[in-house]
DNA sequence: GGAGAATATGTCAGACTTGACATCTACGCA
DNA sequence: TGCGTAGATGTCAAGTCTGACATATTCTCC
């Protein structure tokens, strides 16, 4: 993990702290928040490709655009359970879940 | 899904209600509980592997015996990201999730 | 360069999840 | 039978997540 991860993962709003602090963030944390951000891509793509704004997303899945917002952008609000719960209600089945997850995700610069 | 899915899944103490909200369960509320049984099934075979008791587990992950059942029951009150995690932090890879997810649930009988 | 649509960000009350504890059941063994 | 260990189940205070709303920013045409 390096400087440009860490600046990727601060501006989606993962309070990571002093350096130390960051240095302590274990791989499990890393993992998960790669794992969501898989997630959240996912539903980016999945949206786009039903060309829908985020509002009208929000409304077929009972939210709202910001937690839409929020979901693409594997805010740390947003639960891995509430990703996969949108992406199976998009329609997706278990089987695109585990091509999304086996997409790696992108690499630092 | 028929009458012994749903004994199992009551039994696994989703409250399921009337046939009628039964039948009403959607999907994606169908998909999720697979998703969850499958990890579930994972943290217990991989617990099994390590021959650790629930106690020594929770001990470990920080946690408690009681949520270890829990968790390893399917229990409704454990997210998918608990279960996420805890198998992260038991030494899986995100490869391993996949394999897991990617193994189907037990048939009905 | 301004209007309107789409998306992003901040906040919060209410809902859900968590670890912890107490208690209960099931099994093996002397 | 009684005891010790492992696992299951119920409950709850404290913590986290959710949908909703308000507001801000970015994008896209004209």
């Amino acid at each position: 993990m390096n400087a440009e991860k860490r600046r990727r993962l601060e501006k989606a709003g993962w309070k990571l702290g002093s350096t130390k602090e960051f240095l302590g963030m274990t791989d499990e944390e890393e993992a998960v928040i790669d794992l969501k951000l898989a997630l959240a891509r996912a539903v980016r793509e999945e949206r786009s490709k039903r060309k829908l704004t985020q509002s009208q997303l929000g409304r077929l899945l009972g939210s709202s655009q910001s937690r839409m917002a929020k979901m693409e952008a594997g805010d740390p609000s947003v639960s891995i359970d509430l990703l996969v719960r949108s992406l199976l209600r998009m329609g997706a089945s278990r089987r695109d879940l585990i091509r999304w997850l086996a997409r790696p995700g992108r690499k630092a610069a």
